[in-house]
Formats: structure tokens, C-alpha cells, sequence
DNA sequence: GATGAATGAGGCTTCATTCAT
DNA sequence: TATGAATGAAGCCTCATTCAT
């Protein structure tokens, strides 16, 4: 990478994690884009060499957090082909992102929803990559004769985020955290919608890892 | 005075289902007061003869609604003692009142995570009732030895909700619903949280009325 | 008129009275809404009540002093049927207005050509009204013989204007008008237009009225 | 090195024109620097070492304009005495200089109006040589007995550039030149205020070469 | 109760200009 | 000379809310 690039790169990173905090604190709407721009160390002005608008700026946050997640979560699954281990550590590998990145995590959680964009004009090709990973765990596991075949896998998908994702807002929102861990979370997560998709048959339920 | 002239002449309703409508369109932050005011046909000034300001009417559609929601789900539920039957009941209403009011849910599920009151110092005490009722379903389970006893209320409770609401935004958000049907979304949500939960022994699954 | 549409017109007259006297003073681009609002007595936000934004302002301003012109005019004219007379009463009542309504003259002249909307895409059509009266004093000229028939009336009626406008223009701009008195301009720019399309023959300049 | 290598390396003026275009296609307020310096290939601070601003930039193109065209002026007058026959040269010369380099008249015409800085701070001297030759022209007529006495040349100056320059910035405008032809307007300006500005005799107007 | 004209705070954004390289 | 990333001042406009009628 170019030094020229780099400073780029930074500084774009530099306003990236700034906004993460701000808006994280006082609220999308609440911050004012001269508070992140302090928060960055640059001028105002600067921010809009990297970012359309304020809004740009949120959606960035989205795609680059994403991004990273995407990959991230690519390792985590490579060489486990077991669809009930994969969504295991799926789930897990969720709730552990929730924990180790809070503020970021807020930020997609609570302000994200904030922007009518977002909600209603963007399309998160990002979110849909990452939640196909699921999908495509529950196609695999019916291919398997593990998962029942009448589940819908758009269905499951969607429900599974949508489980995740109100108990990552739940957590994010009691910010102690004390209502609830997200180990437990993700344990009784994870376990829920695997018994919840699999075959009557009780025999391949061998690698139940749960104590129940 | 009739039902109907009575509506009428309540102005507070009057401007209840036009902020439904407005807000449903354009979005809380980008609907102006003065669109509802027009749209119930009084004057701007009038709105907040009824309510404190425009977070308060968002808030008192959120509570309007919920109030009838709870009301219906007392109804729906009752004489019905079997939690797995008052698990598929509860999703089955809560998917019918998504569709039967298609405006208010997309107001609920969209707009009102636009209120940064309301994520993060409102207390949605009506939603808790709401899911409060999913939550005392559990324990009753597990005090029937039906659901396995170290699921956590709490965590069921917001996963279910979360999974539901998730499904209930992507089939608002597809403008047609075209991409899955609001009771094949209830037929699986409520079969793999009954079956996510359920213990071990299969002698249970009698009543499963689910084709597998 | 009613009291409520009376008070509206008042106070649009207040502020585009205030802002002839802002924009003349400080320039178009150098005045501020602000300004205006505070010499007129209203709040910024009243301002766009009455107009959509600050450039509408400015154009509003030469609509509506271009009615008042065009109305009185009219009156100047009425009853004059000689082409020669009606040059000489046009000419020196746009001088007239120039002396009368030095603010709004300077604003007019000075400041609306700052406007890019003005020059490019606005089309002025009052001041094509106002000028097709002398277009058409030049065709009835040539009707009774007066004027040369080739003369285009066109081309005779915008340089008519330009001679005046940019003398007004000069007028404007040396503060004092010390260079020269808008009487003499009207009566050289009415003599030397008059004499400039006559027909040769001289039998027709019985009634100058000028000490040459 | 040839004329054409000095010009590609003689950044100055790749600015300058790069400026004449910019501004004739979007103004001088809604050009950006950096549009011009794009489109000059330079950079954008590059411009600020041959400008002091952009308004100096803006004021530039006016001298380098009016120098050019203050030594065509000289050379098409040179040797031509009558001052008829002087004011028949200026006014072709003028409207030739429109068509010809249409992109910087609409600059000259419609930008330059622009600058605040020249409409009441700049004194544009070199318009005024421009017209000071049609001043002398008018005194040497007068003083040839050509003219009328009473004809003050600051006043006909000021007209005549008025008319020529309105009708210049009409055709400018009429993005097709369609409405007239600048030959019929030079045509038409000349004779009319060489006209408007004789005296009575008609003795003096043999040398009429216009049809009438 | 009802009206709606008036209020005025507040912040996103642009872009001419600078200056370290 | 040349670059172009960075600066940061400055102001138009929106729209929730008020209050005199």
C-alpha cells in the first residue's frame, strides 16, 4: 500500500471509528457530524472528502463492519462441515462479535435502524451474504435428512437473525448486560433452532452437546 | 351517537389513524406534523390539544395498539391450557394482526425503533405484557415437565418475539409479501420454538399437528 | 379584502420592502435572510412563508415592482397616440421610476443580475410585456409612415432598453448620480431613438419638441 | 519554441480558457474551481499561483479580453476618419467579436455581472478605453459639425454600449441566435444613432449605405 | 375546543483557499 | 513550480411547537 493510500486509509478508518463512538453515545440523530469530525482529530470538511453525507457515514459503518464479519465469520466455519456444529459456532460467533465490538454493535443495532434509508431504501447485500451462510446450513442439513424438509429456509433464516438480533438489542440496550449473558444466549439460541428444525427421528441427535 | 359518528367526531382517533397512515408512508422522522393534521382534517394546532408533541402521538399508537392486541390475545388464548397449543395460538394472532393491519405493524416494526425515546428510555411496559404472556407459556411448560427445564424465560421470550418481528418486518418491508406467506411463517416459527424447547422424551410430541 | 387575507398581504409587502432595502445596501449574496427577517420585523422562518427560498425573493421583487410599473405606464400612455409623444412619455417615465425607486432601481439593476436562476432560466416575461409596448409604438410608427420600415422592432425595442437600463445602471453605481442628470439621459436617449428610426423624409419633424 | 508548445506549456492561459468555458457553461457562481482546474489539467491549488482568487480570475479574463480586443478595435478604425463611417466600423466590429468568440462574450455579458466586486468595487478602465474611442468619435462629429451639439457623449457612449451589449447578451441568451442576426443588429444600432445624433441638416447624410 | 400564522433554534454541507510535500 | 488533501467559516432553511384569536 502506497503511503498516499495509506494516509487515505487511515484517516478514512480514523473518522470510521469516531463516528462508531459518537453515534454510539448520543445517538445518530443526536450527534452532530462536528462532534465525530473533533472526535477523528479533523476538520469538518474532511469528513465529506470520505463520506456523501451524515448518512453515508452510518452506512459505511454498516458495510465496513459487515465486511469484516463476513470474513470473520468465513474462518470460523472453514473445515467444520457438520450443519448443527456450523450453527453452533455460528451463533456463538454472533454473540461473541456483540460482546467484543459493543460500541459498533449498538451502533448496527440501535442507530442503524434510525435511518429511513437504511430501512426502507437500502438494500443490506452484506446482511443478505451473511445470513445466507445460514441458509445454506439448513439446505445442507435437509439435503442431509437432518433437518426436517418442509422447513423454509428463508423462513429459518430470517427468524434465526431476527432471534439474535432482539436479544443482541436487548443486551446492548440493559447496558450492564445483567439481564441475561450472551453465552446463554447463544447456547439457548443455537440449541432451540436446532431441535426446532430437526427430524423426528431421534437418532441423530448423537452430538448433542447441551446438558439438558 | 353511533359507533361510526362517534369516530367521527373523535378527533383524537381521527388523528391516530392518520399518523398510522402518514407515518406508514414517509416514515416517522420524515412525515411532518402537519401532514397528520391534513390528513385527519383539523388544524395543526389541534394535534396537541391531544397530544403532548410528536414523539407522544407515536407512542400513543404504540400504546393504542397494544392495548388492543393484549385485549385480543386474552381472548384468543383463553380456555386453551396447553402451552404448545397456546404457543402455536399466540403466533398464529400475532402474524393475522401483522396482516389484518398491515398499516399499524409496518408503523410498529419500522417506525417505532425510529424513536430514539423510545429505544432507549421508553419502557415498552405493553410489549413486556405482551411477551409476558409467551414468558409465563415457558414456565408453565417447564412446570409441566413438557419444555426442558434449563431453557431461561427471558431469552425464549425475546428470541420468539425477535424471530417474529423479523419475519413481520421482511414481509412488510416486500411491499408484496410475495416472498413468503404470513402463515407458513407461522406455522414454522411456532413448530421450532415448541420442538426448540420441548424435552428430550418424544413421548410428548403427540399433538404435533404439523405435516413432517 | 378580509382582515386575515389583508394582514397576509402586509406583511409579504413588509419584507419584500425590507429586503429592496437589505439587498440594495448589502448586495444579494452578501445579505442574509436574517437581515431581511430583522428589518421587516418577522421571524427568519415567517420569510418563507411568503417565499420559497431567498432567490424567489429577489425574483418576487421584480415581479412585483415590474406590475406597478407596467400599471403605471399605462396611465403615462393613455390618451397619447402619437408614436413620437408615447417614446418621449416612455422614456422619461422609466427615468423617472429609476430617480423615484432608487433602491428598488438598484436592486433591479444591480442585484437580479447576480441571479444565475435570472439570467439563464427565468424568463422575465413582465419585462417583455413592459418592452412590447415600445415594440409595438415602433410598428405603429411605421404603420403611419413615421418609421423606417426596416427598422426591426425587435431589435429596436431591446436596444432601446439597454441604452436606458445601462445608463440607470451607471446612475446607480455613481452613488451621487454626478455624471449626469436622468432628465438629460431621457431626453437624449428619447431624441436620439426617435431620430434614429424616422423615415428621411423631413417633412415628418414638424413636432420636436427638442431645443437643438 | 512554437506558438502552439508555448501555449500548451503556458498554463496561464490553458487557465484562462479552461475559465472562459467553465464559466460561460455553468456561471460564475455555481462554477467551482476545481472544475476549471480539471478542466485546464492542473490542479487546483496550481491556480491560485497565476490568480490571487477566483474573482481575480473572473476579472483576468475581462482585461485579457478587452486587451485583445482594444488592439483588434485600433487596427479595424485605423485610417478611417468619418466618424460615421468610425461608429458604422465600431458597431460591426463589436456584434463580430460576439459571434466569433461567443463562449467569452457570455462570460463578458453575463458573468462579469456577476462579480459583485465589478459591478460596484472594480473599475473596469479598460471598458472604458473601449468606449472612450466611441466618446471621441462623437466629439470629433460634433466638433465636424456632424453631430448635434447638445448630444452629450457620456450619455451616447453609455447608450450605445448599453444597446449593443443587451443585444448581445439577448443573442447570447436565444442559445440559437435565432431571433435576429447580429449583422442586421450592428446594422441597425449603427444607423440608428448615427442617425439619432446628426444634426438636422440633411445636407450631411450622403453616405447612407443603408437600404431604406 | 379549534385554528393556523408565526416563531426561531439549530446543523449539515459547500467550496474557496492553504500549505506541507 | 506543482500538487491535492485538508481546512473551516458561514448561512439557508425546516418544521415542531406556540398562542392570540
Amino acid at each position: 500500500m502506497s503511503e498516499a493510500s495509506e494516509r487515505r486509509t487511515n484517516k478514512r478508518s480514523l473518522i470510521i471509528e469516531a463516528a462508531v463512538e459518537v453515534f454510539a453515545e448520543r445517538g445518530f440523530h443526536q450527534a452532530r457530524v462536528s462532534d465525530v469530525a473533533r472526535r477523528a482529530g479533523v476538520a469538518d470538511g474532511t469528513i465529506y472528502l470520505y463520506f456523501r453525507n451524515k448518512e453515508d457515514l452510518l452506512l459505511s459503518i454498516f458495510e465496513e463492519k459487515m465486511d469484516i464479519l463476513l470474513a470473520s465469520l468465513g474462518e470460523i466455519l472453514e473445515g467444520v462441515h457438520d450443519p448443527i456444529e456450523r450453527i453452533r459456532r455460528f451463533t456463538h460467533f454472533h454473540f461473541d462479535q456483540v460482546r467484543v465490538n459493543r460500541l459498533a454493535a449498538e451502533v448496527l443495532q440501535v442507530e442503524l435502524r434510525l435511518s429511513n434509508k437504511f430501512m426502507k431504501e437500502y438494500r443490506p447485500e452484506k446482511l443478505w451474504s451473511y445470513l445466507g451462510v445460514f441458509g445454506q446450513i439448513v439446505r445442507d442439513g435437509q439435503a442431509q435428512g437432518l433437518f426436517r424438509p418442509n422447513i423454509d429456509p428463508f423462513i429459518a433464516m430470517w427468524s434465526f437473525f431476527g432471534a439474535m438480533d432482539e436479544l443482541a438489542m436487548q443486551w446492548v440496550l440493559s447496558k450492564k448486560g445483567d439481564r441475561f449473558s450472551l453465552d446463554a444466549a447463544a447456547v439457548q439460541v443455537a440449541e432451540t433452532f436446532i431441535r426446532g428444525m430437526l427430524v423426528d427421528d431421534p437418532a441423530v441427535k448423537t452430538k448433542n452437546e447441551e446438558v439438558s
